[in-house]
DNA sequence: ACTTGATCCTGACGCAACGTCAGGTTGTAC
DNA sequence: GTACAACCTGACGTTGCGTCAGGATCAAGT
């Protein structure tokens, strides 16, 4: 006829919800520590018990982690202002993150809307226009790039891509072979080179002044297309030397 | 004077900003392997690799995990539309919990900010009021808690809950002795319980009785009190033959 | 008393994306 | 030749448990 004083862990699992591995692991780290044991070894959980398991529920669901709850509740006179301070400050950080990421992905699903055939590559492509729209294009300039980019489609894109690797091939062996950048034939590379340029740009000025700051900030992405600091100087003189503008 | 076609891992971390580790750590999990070694081992990596890493860069920042990524990058003709959803849909429900989060974060502060000796005894205390306000009660009850609350103090507050304990085992002792619940005895016990319940809720009934339906559906809360459904039944008994309504 | 099914025990690996040693090999410059 | 930088391959740590695996205990029926 006693009434219950104790809890098996399945019990308690069962009134909480909380599983007994979650429990087994609060043991573990000393979060939860039964207070008594049976003779085989069961663990049976006092009132007491409970009672931190519900405040560490609490704590659980405002954020902290598990060794953080620990600390608050084996000081109960500290003063946890800081402590709430701090985990609205981490709260606030994750979502200003998060909602930028939605604000990218939202971009994404519209511009992938639009164009009916959308592949991964497509979503690479979007994705490579977007960073260099970020810092480097104003407004306008960002809708204009994206007008030239669904004029060419996503075929001829790669068709110049591909192109364009072979031409800073062809640059840079002249390069090597020590062409004067006044060569005919190296203006005729520089001229294709503008050319090529041009039908990125949409033969707009600034923004091809936009994205030469773009590769000539972000080495990296340059690299992809062989083009490094030796190239860049060689095209340079090459192209300043030209009669066109 | 051959120009760079190759970048060794040090070279690309630098270049790209990602550690070496974890140039690495893609090369374990097949996500960028390189695509040469030199005859000692070391690592090569080519322009392609270049292009893919900065891929990836792009994937991560999207919020996608690396083995997502190594599907998508793997099969660049798979539509990508519905995995555009599904990471909408992962990042909003992220935004959403952490809004809620700094909700409840936001109002413990101000609480806190509120009492000047704010413990961590205080924080539980608040947090237990947060998580009964949330379903139970309505707006001007909860204000209506919450100025009792600071009507009694966290020091009236702790000895309340101590007789309550005490209260309750004196109630559970009559119980397994087998009192009847119109006896003198448990008639007054009964009779403090109520003014113990009135203390709290400061006289309002319909607090009572929401109060009262927020420890019938969280029995794992009354256990912490030490009442349970034959308690609960016995305790009513002897309150529904007292005089007082 | 014996068996059986439910419950409980203690390891130990897995996950996600690397950080951080540790101990040994290569590359390169003087 | 020798030092020092850069690179290599393990392997453990982090966070909060989920998920077996193999074995002991409990409660109930026969």
């Amino acid at each position: 006829m006693a009434v219950k004083e104790q809890w098996k862990i399945g019990e308690l699992a069962k009134l909480t919800g909380i599983t007994m591995r979650t429990l087994h692991h609060y043991d573990q780290i000393g979060l939860l520590v039964p207070t008594l044991h049976s003779d085989s070894g069961h663990r049976l959980y006092s009132r007491q018990d409970i009672a931190r398991l519900q405040q560490i529920i609490g704590l659980k669901q405002l954020g902290f982690r598990l060794n953080e709850s620990k600390e608050l509740l084996n000081h109960p006179h500290f003063r946890p202002d800081e402590t709430i301070r701090l985990q609205l400050r981490r709260v606030n950080e994750q979502i200003l993150l998060h909602e930028e990421l939605r604000h990218r992905l939202e971009g994404l699903y519209e511009m992938l809307r639009i164009q009916e055939d959308a592949t991964v590559e497509q979503l690479i492509q979007t994705i490579k226009v977007m960073k260099m729209t970020e810092k480097y294009f104003t407004p306008d300039q960002m809708s204009k790039i994206r007008k030239q980019g669904e004029l060419l489609g996503s075929k001829k894109i790669k068709e110049i891509e591909n192109e364009w690797l072979s031409l800073v091939a062809k640059v840079r062996s002249e390069m090597e072979k020590d062409t004067s950048p006044q060569s005919c034939e190296v203006k005729a590379l520089a001229k294709r080179w503008k050319e090529l340029v041009n039908l990125f740009t949409g033969g707009d000025h600034d923004i091809a002044m936009s994205v030469k700051r773009y590769y000539a900030d972000n080495p990296d992405k340059a690299a992809e297309f062989g083009i490094d600091k030796q190239v860049w100087q060689y095209i340079s003189k090459a192209m300043a030397n030209s009669s066109e503008y």
